[in-house]
DNA sequence: CTGAAAGCGCTTACAG
DNA sequence: CTGAAAGCGCTTACAG
């Protein structure tokens, strides 16, 4: 069954290697590598890069990306790790940072439980694959104990946390300030929050600003007034459902939301409990996701540049990764608050 | 400088390897190893089992990933490829994923621009990484055409797919004619389709089950009723914003959207528009996002279990990768679906 | 400009 | 039950 014609044979099932180039090309395998990284500039000859360069594309050679990690001592992996991914403000996130990162690096996202970190064991095992670079969104302290990351590390919406590395964050305070600022204004006295379970920082900062520009403001927000949820539309909505009533008593008129998707969940149950907003209550959110122009109605949010926010942290790892000093440790961008109909109502 | 206690210093910077457990233990690399890998059933005692673990916990050892996947020939990624990672249906499929493969395989998610497929030269980066297992969510014959993958492959929602590699499907095409029916009996005789650009199967299979049916009772959908956008609220209002005068000349009164993200962005513009929904116009979609329920109106949308999708694909795959035989190539899921006001008008 | 060789960290026949 | 050794595929000083 063996063909005569070895040479005609189109790549088959076995793994084409850099020997296998060499061999055809009739060079050593450190000069096919050395092409294959274009590290050729004064190493190979002309003659030679062109040789090598057939054979690659004649056999379909691809650099093992394994045994180029063993013998570099990093791979070209870059990990994004994120306790949210199914909410839609990170695909911009995601989009921000494939744009700045190029193709030379491979962006994998570490996957978990909505709201949740990986694990100590889950984070040795990441750092196993020896990744070029770390992206961490929106991570607590405890996790970055855990990391320890020997790798170039860049966190996004991480605020507080820029003593760990280096960080993008937004200034989710002063949207947090606008929104109470928006609220009292609207004659708001008695007001409730529904926070994010997960002990982000984030979330805190968004929750602790607000907070004190309300209280400045002559807004009320007692203790039994702050509830939390994961991050997650049917959650919101049964936490809701069950403080309603003693918020009801109590006087409150309007819920801020730690996400959007936590205030989608407000809406749902008020829907069904025949609570009409913004007439009876009002509800307002972070994130201002795409999906807030479309609820019913319009949802008041403190928008949060998701785009740029991915873009400046790839820019800050691809940075670290060439070993290249920053110019900043951290940076910070802007929120701003969007009015809509969700809260219209106590002007009217 | 250095230390005359050797044995007590925690482990610092440098990487643990196999030879510093072993040099501790006072066994072989191979030991180690076999220790590590819970590889030994009747190869290693009881005595040095104990050594080596406790010199692992004590160095903190843990066995790297790269090396071992060079030696194995194969890593303990898998990765999983999808088209739209922003959409929130697909954080219920990685959930679902992520419970039926375990701990012992890391599952990373391959990330793209919302719509789009990794190119042929991504796919061979992500291939020379030896991942243990590949999972593809809502392909296109190119692609796996592209792929061509050596390494265990399950397909998710990839309809007439199943020639390419095991499949887990969505029987969507009965969810698109109980809506077709729906529609009909609700008095819609004139009709319009919003499709996602992808060229993806799913997408084509919803579009044609749902015209089949709509045909067969009495509803015409003609040639300049069909539109396309890529999966993104934004996208799809200002396409609808194009069609819809000419729509609504023609006497169309229901709009099916290949995605509740597509008809998020049709109910958006409409209301921009002054368009009553479900009065003037109905409208309807695909996934039953969460965000369906609180839509405004509320949107009917075909229900697809998107858990069970991601947990029998995970299944299927760990098989594959253990060298188990698949009982079923092919698994089908039901779909359903489920009205809301967005569809009620006409029956008023 | 070029290639032989060492080395990256591990796993796995193999011989004992 | 155990360890020496080969080998996975590549990159990088090194010597020429």
């Amino acid at each position: 069954m063996e063909s005569a014609e070895q040479v005609q044979q189109p790549a088959r099932s076995r793994r084409i290697t850099a020997a296998m180039v060499a061999a055809r090309a009739g060079v050593s395998t450190a000069t096919v590598s050395l092409v294959a990284n274009g590290k050729t500039a004064g190493r190979v000859s002309e003659d030679n890069i062109s040789r090598v360069r057939d054979a690659i594309s004649e056999l379909g050679y691809v650099v093992d990306g394994i045994g180029s990690s063993l013998a570099k001592g990093v791979s070209s992996i870059v990990i994004l790790v994120a306790p949210d991914i199914s909410n839609p403000f990170f695909a911009k996130v995601i989009a921000g940072v494939r744009e700045s990162l190029g193709s030379q690096y491979q962006l994998l996202l570490s996957v978990t439980e909505a709201g949740e970190f990986p694990e100590a064991d889950d984070v040795r095992r990441l750092m196993s694959l020896r990744p070029a670079g770390l992206l961490v969104d929106a991570p607590n302290a405890g996790f970055l104990e855990d990391l320890a990351s020997p790798s170039p590390l860049v966190l996004l919406d991480a605020p507080g946390l820029a003593g760990y590395a280096p960080s993008v964050n937004l200034d989710v305070a002063s949207g947090a300030r606008e929104l109470a600022a928006h609220l009292a204004s609207a004659g708001h006295r008695e007001v409730a929050y529904v926070d994010s379970v997960t002990g982000t920082e984030t979330f805190a900062l968004r929750r602790e600003a607000f907070l004190d520009e309300a209280t400045a403001r002559g807004i009320s927000v007692g203790t039994g007034r702050i509830i939390s949820t994961t991050i997650d539309v049917g959650a919101a909505a049964s936490a809701f459902a069950d403080a309603w009533p003693g918020w009801q008593r109590e006087g409150v008129t309007a819920v801020v939301c730690g996400t959007d998707t936590h205030a989608y969940g407000v809406l749902q149950e008020a829907r069904v409990a025949g609570v009409r907003i913004p007439e009876e209550l009002a509800v307002a959110g972070f994130d201002d996701l795409p999906y807030s122009a479309t609820s019913n109605p319009g949802l008041t949010s403190v928008h949060l540049p998701a785009t740029p926010l991915g873009l400046r942290a790839g820019e800050q790892l691809r940075r670290l990764m060439e070993g290249k000093p920053l110019e900043q440790n951290e940076v910070t961008l802007e929120s701003s608050l969007v009015v809509r109909g969700s809260t219209a109502a106590a002007e009217r």
